[in-house]
DNA sequence: TGTACATCAGTGAACGCGCGTTCACTGATGTAC
DNA sequence: TGTACATCAGTGAACGCGCGTTCACTGATGTAC
């Protein structure tokens, strides 16, 4: 099952060459771009091959979105257990990885699949790490954040701190998503200045 | 040019006719849902009868862009001038049309249009007049904020005041577009009770 | 060490589909005399 | 009021393209005896 067998081997990195060149061709030609023809030519390869190891393109596109939580939540956990650390990763890997970043938010492929809800969590519980309690959530809300909480496992958290991180979290969303769609550059602002100011007024 | 005969008058309501058709797909299919063949179909008529209304798939996108700039622009500006009047119309809007939203953020259409940019500036003058000044922007960002607000002409605003519409802006943006991807739903918390904490920190 | 076999990567053809766009054309309809 | 004409909405065929996916097949290669 977990053979290091040679044709394991070859397999597995192939895999990841036919990820890599997917990511490659979503970052050039903008969400939607995801062609599993286009990936094989790029590969010297025919179309059909790939169904060797992919099951198809929506099996693809949810391993790319996967990874991307993995590899954000990998990103983010690298670094002191501080809100301005985490939100200076956070933009970092989605100013790197543009595209990768909009999977994160586009609609899933069909097929609502439990993983990737799964792999959200994860992330998110690295950042209610980083965060202390914020203002007193109103008895419905905390209801809420209690049950979402719940539902996630785990360590009990205190509703208020489970709030700070919601929140942190929309605001840094809203901020690297219209910096990543050159928003703020097409103002003429400069994103750095502005993200400064912007973590400062997070806490 | 400006006459009201029949045909013209006919023109112009095949033309809404189509981005009506238009914008039922897009809420139905998804963003890359805006197929001409498909409109054609909806209403009944052949695919090349609708370049008599558009010069292409581009052009009609391009239209789609700009009444969503110019129809949210008017939602926010019937509102009271002040910022939690304007959070609640903008939010309003863009759950009430997610689709549209999507369009005011996607990639535009290949070949930069400054309509585009125009109108968005004409939603972000609405933005400036309901708040007051925030936080004491650094000089770098001052400066930023000055020039982008001589480009955009008019009146001279403290650049103080538009530091804070710059970052009601990202927040509201980054409140709205989680909640419309249904990622507060997923988490199982209310965006109402959500959206009540959000605003109230706003100011 | 040598051989037979099972595994499996990859091919090429085909299916059915949809796309945006062009072109020459028909036929209705508003308009000008 | 009646007629001739210009305008223009809409058609159907065609072009060239790309898509995801299936299928029967070839040929190499690792593996088991």
């Amino acid at each position: 099952m977990t053979a290091g067998g040679i044709r394991d081997r070859f397999r597995a990195q192939m895999r990841q060459e036919v990820k890599d060149a997917a990511l490659r061709q979503l970052a050039e030609g903008g969400p939607g771009a995801l062609s599993i023809n286009a990936i094989a030519k790029e590969l010297g390869v025919s179309g059909p091959a790939l169904y060797r190891y992919f099951a198809g393109r929506d099996a693809l596109l949810t391993e790319l979105i996967l990874d991307a939580y993995a590899d954000l939540t990998r990103a983010i956990s690298a670094t002191a257990r501080r809100l301005p650390a985490f939100a200076a990763a956070y933009r970092s890997w989605a100013t790197a990885h543009p595209h990768r970043y909009r999977l994160l938010f586009a609609a899933p492929p069909p097929g609502y699949d439990e993983r990737l809800t799964d792999a959200a969590q994860r992330a998110m519980a690295e950042l209610i790490a980083c965060v202390g309690p914020g203002p007193e959530p109103t008895p419905a809300l905390a209801g809420d954040l209690h049950g979402w909480m719940h539902k996630q496992g785990a360590e009990v958290v205190d509703p208020a701190v489970a709030l700070q991180a919601v929140t942190a979290w929309s605001r840094l969303h809203g901020f690297v998503s219209l910096e990543i769609e050159g928003k703020f550059r097409s103002m003429g602002l400069d994103p750095d200045h502005l993200f400064a100011t912007e973590v400062d007024a997070l806490m």
